[in-house]
DNA sequence: CGATAAATTGAGTCTCCTCAACGCCAGTGG
DNA sequence: CCACTGGCGTTGAGGAGACTCAATTTATCG
């Protein structure tokens, strides 16, 4: 009841929720992580705002003096940075319990601009409010710090997709480790439903979006998988995690591993 | 004197010398940065050590269960990942000042793996102890904190280099890029000497080392800049910065922003 | 100084991009 | 109800940039 006051002080009965992450079924996937209940109770006590976003809507803009980072809730994120030259590039796609805005962290300003790709909700963490709480509690400390070993490490495969990788590879990559997200996220790792684009997809992984279509038709047509529109649906795993050239063991063995 | 006994108990006189952030010339582009001298007297309280590497000796392995950081105190290191399929990536190349080793924050084994580039020298930091230390310092948690959001940054920009840019475009972005880093340093940004092998760059830079030579050649002819063997010359910065599409404003008026 | 690795150069090829047209669907307004 | 529009996705033809393979020159190091 105190909580409810400093979130929302307007709304009086039936919503009137508060935010904890003692009681978020992505806890697990989030910073709380390897938390025990006593941290988490403590990791509770920062003000924390949920915050809703529409389809197409920026969360933060690259550039802006936002001093927050923000775990999805529900929907999903693409981060991407630009170039000067006209050229932009997406970054990364975030599912719930996953974190958006660390390159904005130590008080620098994000270089990369987040926007929904549906409509989301996100936990909004002040970041100066975290990193005070991190002082006294050295678990919660150890978990931010693996959330971004994690990120760090992400994109660094991100690079070795894009520039190692041929197309073909990068796709079955793509596919396989949303399949792994879904699956980690209690859903299911061979069908699921895109919320991205085409030309989001054929970004990220560096590619045109014709190039993109082919590899679908190529993919349906060896019987790899079936996309049609946004629904996937993965006929072979095993092939595409052949084709992917990276460790498929963690996507299989569900070793809650990088990405 | 108290520390040089904690440090190193058994030499005795002239070279006791202890490692201090305090008197090393490279602190205002380390993690010291933006640290006033009392919470830089601070940050030399923790036990560190002064390691030498020698030329293509690794630093840590990925995989490995090494749970510290290493700021290069001088020569240079390489970072790769590496694909099962064979394929190796190369994801930074690190000068004096910068900090190697945060895919292995929060206790996840790094996934890359560091080698040296030529006879170099590292601080090597038990990330623990500056765990520790930074529950009771919050500028130094900040000071941390931005460099780990430069890196993020970095990675992003990388895989906008690789998904987006033309050869031409991305070795200019090299380029540019160390040069910047080398003024940072106090050398000079238009002539300076690789410390990386030509499958080195080009692998960093997801191509094949026949196209790379081609590049520097062309380069030649254009009168860009002069490249002999691993000696750098830049005849001409601007059309260099114009070429590689990302913003040179920061190249020019050395803002000590990303990279 | 010879052996081996690194770098360059050339020729030919292929992957992937560009440009262009077309189909599909949803929203809009007459 | 239907043409109009714009976004999105697919398909085709052609071309260019970058890769591969191979040979040669140049460095590097014992």
């Amino acid at each position: 009841a105190r909580q409810s006051v400093l979130v929302c002080g307007c709304r009086p009965a039936p919503a009137a929720r508060k935010i904890q992450c003692r009681s978020c079924g992505l806890a697990v996937l989030c910073i709380p992580q390897a938390l025990n209940p006593r941290q988490l109770e403590n990791l509770d006590s920062i003000a924390r705002t949920k915050r809703r976003v529409d389809k197409n809507e920026v969360l933060y803009h690259a550039g802006s003096d936002a001093a927050n980072i923000f775990a999805v809730r529900s929907g999903s994120f693409k981060t991407s940075v630009i170039n000067p030259r006209g050229g932009e590039q997406i970054t990364g796609f975030y599912l719930p319990g996953e974190i958006v805005g660390l390159d904005g962290l130590g008080g620098i300003c994000p270089d990369s601009t987040a926007t929904a790709l549906e409509t989301s909700t996100v936990c909004e963490i002040s970041a100066p409010e975290l990193d005070r709480l991190c002082a006294a509690n050295p678990a919660l400390r150890n978990s931010y710090m693996r959330v971004i070993g994690r990120e760090i490490a992400r994109e660094q495969q991100m690079m070795l997709v894009l520039g190692q990788l041929s197309a073909e590879a990068r796709l079955a990559n793509l596919l396989t480790g949303l399949g792994a997200r879904f699956k980690e996220r209690g859903f299911s790792a061979t069908e699921f439903n895109l919320s991205m684009s085409r030309h989001d997809i054929a970004n990220y992984l560096g590619l045109a979006v014709e190039t993109l279509s082919r590899l679908l038709q190529k993919f349906r047509r060896q019987g790899y998988c079936d996309i049609t529109s946004r629904h996937v649906k993965i006929l072979d795993w095993a092939a595409l995690c052949g084709l992917c050239g990276t460790d498929c063991r963690k996507k299989d063995l569900r070793v809650v591993g990088v990405r």
